[in-house]
DNA sequence: ACCTGAACACCGTTCAAGT
DNA sequence: ACCTGAACACCGTTCAAGT
């Protein structure tokens, strides 16, 4: 009852809005910058009407994670496990590598949302139908999710994501000390890291096919 | 409240004293009641003179990591590159553990203290001695940092740290939902989370292995 | 029954006033 | 020249008062 009037073409907010709203909040002001007053200034409403869809900030924080993990692609039950798991570790990377507060709000993070887990699941299932054992099926897990894990947290660490902030980064890095006090950190980050075309983004898909491999051989060899 | 008694030789505070203390403190603490005001009175100052110390508190939190990246032993170049790596590894995450605050500050973390870049110049050293390539040192580098950070944070975030901690945590979680909604999670919780002496910790070395094992591999056949 | 302005108990940091 | 209390501009969250 009671509509609101036409006039005035307002949305009402709901959790799923103001999750969605705070994902674009944190993706172009920083997630330093999100507080409940600006963000709830930044959807027109006062920062007290955000209590009515989550209980406090802690919640709102681990609902965005949510939407997060709901952006990578599930992975697909009709390949076989390898570029099951390929896919959805690239998948994984992307939407942490678009946003990229994510990975830092996990260490804080209290309870996994439905999307976390339904994805868990699927890789679960995945890896025990191509014949891993259970304890294998963990290991698995574990060693592919860390090295995902760490990689974003590595690349959203780097105060650097373009060819020319990274020149401008390593100089003056290696300007705050005498050459040799690190002579092979200093000789890689001259003779590869400030090539032409170097990317650390690159890197992932090396540790990645690793460890694929790795698994395979596992699984071969002790099911 | 509790004055200090003048009678007792006051220590004067320094930047690596405060650093320590702040350490000492999150570890007590936890990193979310470390604030500039409560931390100087443990220390039996005011919140102002610790901009003596350090010039804001993004300065302390970064010196903090480094205080942690000190704990890390440097690797042996006595040892063949593997064992160097493993031990590094390992005293890594031991570190990560045993200050699990570090790890969610590194994604905000500016610029790598002392401690870092001197870690990260004798690993890629030792790589670089053993016959690793540039481009190849750069690789093993990227995957077995990405693993141990990684690692780090999925044990920061696990909501459990003990046998009791985990069967409460993890019936409070199946409860949740109907058990056919996360089948392959729910067993895998069932019959290997849930079981006697089950600890997430003990899934670090399985990983390492592998990837170390890896990179053996890839050291052989292409330097 | 709902909404919200004001208030509360905090923050990090600045700075003038005091020694 | 140093130190620090008070102040400033914020926070997240509560709640009584108003509609």
């Amino acid at each position: 009852m009671a509509p609101e009037p036409s006039t005035e073409p307002r949305i009402p907010l709901n959790r799923d809005r103001v999750l969605r709203a705070a994902v674009a909040f944190a993706d172009e002001s920083g997630i330093g910058s999100l507080t409940m007053r600006k963000f709830g200034e930044s959807l027109g409403v006062e920062a007290m009407s955000l209590y009515k869809h989550v209980a406090n900030k802690d919640e709102l924080l681990d609902g965005m994670v949510d939407v997060v993990f709901s952006e990578i692609d599930l992975p697909s039950a009709a390949r076989d496990w390898k570029p099951a798991m390929r896919q959805r570790a690239i998948s994984a990377r992307e939407a942490l590598s678009r946003h990229r507060w994510a990975i830092g709000l996990m260490e804080s993070r209290t309870s996994p949302g439905p999307a976390t887990l339904r994805h868990h699941d699927a890789v679960i299932g995945i890896l025990r139908a191509a014949g891993f054992s259970i304890a294998m099926a963990a290991h698995a897990f574990s060693v592919l999710d860390s090295y995902i894990y760490g990689f974003a947290l590595q690349e959203a660490t780097l105060p650097f994501h373009t060819a020319e902030e990274t020149a401008q980064v390593a100089q003056m890095i290696l300007a705050r000390f005498p050459r040799d006090e690190y002579p092979h950190l200093t000789a890689l980050t001259l003779e590869h890291v400030l090539q032409p075309g170097y990317d650390y983004g690159n890197e992932f898909e090396f540790g990645l096919e690793l460890i694929l491999d790795g698994l395979e051989r596992a699984l071969v060899n002790t099911g």
